[in-house]
DNA sequence: TCTGGGGTCCTAGGACCC
DNA sequence: TCTGGGGTCCTAGGACCC
């Protein structure tokens, strides 16, 4: 059986974790640039608050209604995520961790403590709370994709107590029944589109669908999916996390910018930060893409959108190549006359260094880039991020993003630990 | 005034190989 | 009339996830 472990607005529950003035409140996290809404507590939902929408087109009805906003604070949640994960770790021997709150675990092998899988479960939620304070839902059935549809009806009903388990033909009917196929995992609004045209509307009628059909029409995971909803596993869990192919920095500027030297100081930080993740997992790139573009939302500014791949001499992940060749794509595509809103820098074609091919006439270097980036990383994890930098990554910032509500990094910054009074 | 960030997988088609 | 067979690698685009 497989579990899939879910925190309950995983944002809103950590900020209200160390804050418990805020329980019973409706509060809701933004993105970055304090733009959307991206995670709400059960009393903004009942508000009618609407995932992903603007907040500045709510501000006042939220402030009429005593919403309480908070930037994001990514550097909690990651903290929190991993005390809901060693929580989790505690309990059960195989699990992969699926998303910063969602982690799927493999409920078989503990009829020792309890012959339910359910049973056991609880306990797991119970844990999960008392450790870490995070309110988490539980879907428990023979497929990953059938536990994630447990999931949601744990959830959307409070008499389940954030429980659900699907465990036999019967009750995978009645769980698909009036389920609605915008909700499953996999199908996505082009999908919904495609099929609600063929009058394909609840989970149930999907299952029944043809696997010629459906595999013609999409692709082979739709048939994986397929065949998930009707309990036949085409998903493991994955133990070991792959990898990465790629990896991205972009961010939209705090304020609408024309200017080449704010952009080249933001980007030149993007990069540094591609550099540090690639080292952080004994990558290194081939390729590095950079794209720059203007706000598609001010119908008033000229429009501009620039992507250029450049293919690096070798592979590498040394900060200040990255940087070099960073700021060497933005010439190529920078355009002077617009309002620039986010610039960003990928990192793909990833290898993992073991597998570096040598250099006939530039090994000395490279071992000096490594020592250098050994060094550099050091120095920055006892300081701080970038205390050591490259000079094009400035200290002006003026592309910085608006952060107006951020909480307090509780769990990881001696100066904010919170005081308990006895 | 104001609208997020970071990923994955699959397919088709073109260029190329022997 | 009629034009081989069997591959790899790369890229772009489209779908999806949280």
């Amino acid at each position: 059986m497989f579990g899939i472990i879910d925190c309950n607005n995983f944002y809103a529950s950590c900020e209200r974790a160390f804050n418990p003035s805020l329980n019973d409140r409706p509060i809701v996290v933004l993105s970055n640039n304090d733009g959307c809404v991206i995670a709400r507590s059960n009393e903004a939902k009942a508000l009618g608050i609407e995932m992903g929408c603007p907040a500045f087109q709510i501000a006042t009805y939220m402030k009429s209604c005593g919403v309480v906003p908070f930037s994001s604070n990514y550097t909690l949640y990651g903290d929190m995520s991993e005390r809901v994960v060693a929580a989790i770790a505690s309990m059960v021997h195989h699990y992969e961790v699926y998303s910063i709150d969602e982690c799927f675990i493999d409920l078989s092998g503990y009829e020792a403590f309890t012959p339910d899988p359910y049973e056991y479960a609880y306990m797991i939620q119970q844990r999960v709370r008392r450790w870490t304070g995070i309110p988490v839902s539980i879907g428990i059935a023979p497929t990953k994709t059938l536990a994630k549809v447990a999931n949601r009806r744990a959830k959307k009903n409070p008499l389940y107590g954030g429980l659900y388990m699907i465990n036999s033909p019967g009750e995978i009917k009645k769980a698909l029944d009036g389920f609605d196929i915008a909700d499953l995992w996999g199908i996505g609004r082009q999908y919904v589109k495609k099929l609600k045209a063929m009058g394909c509307e609840d989970a149930l009628h999907f299952s029944q669908q043809s696997e010629a059909w459906v595999a013609k029409n999409m692709t082979v995971q739709g048939l994986r999916l397929l065949k998930e909803l009707n309990g036949q596993p085409c998903y493991d869990l994955e133990l070991v996390p792959d990898r990465k192919k790629a990896m991205c920095t972009a961010k939209s500027f705090g304020e609408l910018t024309t200017s080449k030297e704010v952009v080249s100081e933001a980007l030149a930080n993007y990069a540094a930060n591609c550099g540090r993740k690639l080292r952080k997992e004994g990558s290194i790139a081939n390729l590095l893409t950079v794209f720059l573009h203007t706000n598609q939302h001010r119908t008033q500014d000229k429009q501009y959108y620039g992507i250029k791949t450049i293919h690096l001499p070798k592979a590498t992940s040394y900060t200040p190549e990255l940087v070099a060749y960073a700021l060497k794509a933005l010439g190529l595509i920078w355009q002077q006359g617009y309002n620039y809103k986010k610039v960003g820098c990928i990192v793909s074609g990833l290898q993992p260094e073991e597998h570096r091919q040598a250099q006939l006439f530039s090994e000395i270097a490279w071992e000096k880039e490594q020592k250098a980036m050994e060094a550099l990383d050091q120095i920055n994890s006892w300081y701080g991020k970038d205390k050591l930098r490259v000079a094009a990554q400035g200290y002006e910032r003026k592309w910085k993003m608006n952060q107006e509500r951020l909480s307090p990094c509780y769990t990881t910054r001696w100066s904010d630990l919170i005081t308990a009074k006895c």
